[in-house]
DNA sequence: AATGAATGAGTCTTCATTCAT
DNA sequence: GATGAATGAAGACTCATTCAT
């Protein structure tokens, strides 16, 4: 019994190495123009044996962004948000979503690929549906974390929680884009200066001036 | 001679249709799917043609990209921001962001996407630089606003006007980018009802929320 | 009458001016790369106007071999071999054929480019008959210069004329050829001094060392 | 390991395979005009494979321009110049030029390709400078020959060995490249009566003439 | 006569995928 | 399981030639 799962933990240490690979060439040359036999090299593996892991070049991509979805998962689950009062914890998450995009800038940036959400989904293996739920989880602690502080009468409640969670979200998912993508333009370092982490920690008080009572 | 103008018209115009069908084929099969000869088919022209008016398919893409801003620059030439408060222009202005979002969705999905910001712009022509600031006439505008708004009291002034810019534009286009590309979505549909514009008029004014002293 | 003759000889003149462009060009470039847009810029005239000249891109290419062997002919015709021994008017054809390959090198390499002479040969044109003509009238110069030769008792009679007539030229055919196309290598540098003028001094004087009786 | 032993022979043998059929075409078609897929068909491969052995169509024709220098290379060194007096051995040498000649018209056409020249020199490989040394060897052969003649008192020693070296070289050259490119022309038929060995070997007994003292 | 826009067949090259070993 | 040679279907781009104006 223990040889066929030493075999199990081996094939997915693998596959998760060669995940890893991936990332490295997809991010560097860009997933459009990476090429399968750049991902097997720096697998250092045959490009016959990537597809004993991977049935397809999308398979590879989707893992890649399942891993990104993840990592998130990982980090938000990871932060323990331990203030009593809802708003801090609200800020914290915004912390906690801006740490990601500074580890993983470009997982980050995959978030809101389009492309990416057709193909992680086209397959309807419990892996896409765990992904799609890990994109909703943001959301729903989000929303709860809203309804708390309507409760609490920190928030305000003319506005529906589930939407107001998307809003938030929506908020600062786009101050970092923006930020993290502009950070290297000289045409945006001359319209004000950048610090992503300064610009997001004004913008979470904007959202929480804008949510409060 | 009138001749030769009409001549310099007509190609111009071949020029304008040839962009509008690459348009069309970009959008409908994605930019990086799409083929040159899929674009000379739509446009009904030989691929050679093409070919005569780009000498690129980089530079088609960055004619479309370009185009795009171009849309984005007219709508808010157009838009008339009639109220003499600030506030009430920020609104305006957050209003004409989404109704380009909503006319040229995929335009306004193009806007954040860092390869073709690059594209449009290794080619240091007069169009390219019209382009970046295509981009910045938004920002700079929104700071010319934010600080009317500071000078008339109404608007917080313990935030950089600049940086307060990138803030709003940021906050703003995250929300309608989560918000249209989850519009088609189940998932989300479930999450919460949705409604582009009356989201984003909800995310307008917790903005404003937070921007006001 | 004479407008005609005037438009007759104006349309030779551009053709000819169309052949000394394409000259340029295939020369620059090489024959195999350049293309009918660059001579017809060169030419300063649009690739249409060309196709009145030239039937095609292979009877331009023609027409320069043609002209090059015109341009050898004439200046056969133009030395005046005036010695009166047979000897020293070889050695003169050889000098002129010398300078022939000085003056215009890239002539010069066409004339044993095997596909360039079925190209010339391909249109029965009188043109191309005389184009022969004019590589045979080199050897028939040499031929009747060695009967003379021959006649005066200065040269061997072991050897058919003819033969030997086709032997000179290819002697010193090959060593201008070798001589110019490596001038400027390196390797051959250091092999020996080059000065292509004195090499085929030599030659000449070897050749006819080989010749005399 | 044995295997991998007869993989890389066997990989070696297909390079070499490819070479041939390339030779087939580029030869019969003409190198400027022979595409690769005529290449891959007469390999009896796919066009990708092609590209799996040779990184260009460039290399590929390099090989070929390659092959025909191993294969005089190999006809020197082949023969042995048994004869102990230089001038024989000249002659001897002679011989084996027109035996290249006659046996692989083709590589033989090549030899002086400026343009191969430089393909094949453009990749600083270890092979490239072989090419050239292939091509010097014949000269420093001759040269050697012809100071063993100067030392046996049978050449005269008013001209410099390399330079004679060169000479002779261009001599016999020039005589086979016009001699067999003419070889099918009605022209030059009926101008001599044609046989390329007869030809050479006056040639050789002209060229004798010339060096003896 | 001159133009130059339009054509489309043709070329090189790449790359995801398969399969015999 | 692992390999890597082989495939062939595309794709981007070129260019000689034509033809309406």
């Amino acid at each position: 019994m223990g040889i066929s799962e030493r075999k199990q933990r081996e094939k997915e240490q693998r596959r998760h190495d060669i995940i890893l690979a991936a990332e490295g060439v997809f991010f560097s040359k860009g997933i459009h123009v990476a090429t399968v036999d750049e991902v097997a090299e720096a697998a250092e593996l045959s490009k016959g044996t990537l597809y004993l892991y991977f049935k397809n070049r999308e398979e590879l991509i989707a893992a890649v962004f399942h891993r990104g979805m993840d990592l998130l998962q990982q980090m938000m689950v990871g932060s323990s948000l331990q203030s009593s009062k809802a708003i801090d914890k609200i800020r914290a998450l915004g912390r906690v979503y801006l740490d990601f995009a500074k580890k993983h800038p470009d997982h980050f940036a995959l978030l809101l690929e389009k492309e990416l959400h057709r193909l992680a989904m086209d397959d309807s293996t419990p892996e896409a549906q765990s992904c799609v739920e890990s994109g909703l989880q943001l959301l729903t602690m989000l929303k709860l974390l809203i309804i708390q502080g309507i409760q609490e009468g920190s928030i305000r409640n003319d506005i529906d929680p589930a939407r107001m969670a998307l809003i938030v979200w929506g908020q600062i998912h786009g101050v970092i884009a923006i930020a993290s993508q502009e950070e290297h333009s000289d045409h945006f370092q001359k319209f004000c200066s950048f610090d992503l982490e300064s610009i997001v920690t004004t913008t979470i008080e904007m959202i929480v001036n804008g949510i409060i009572k």
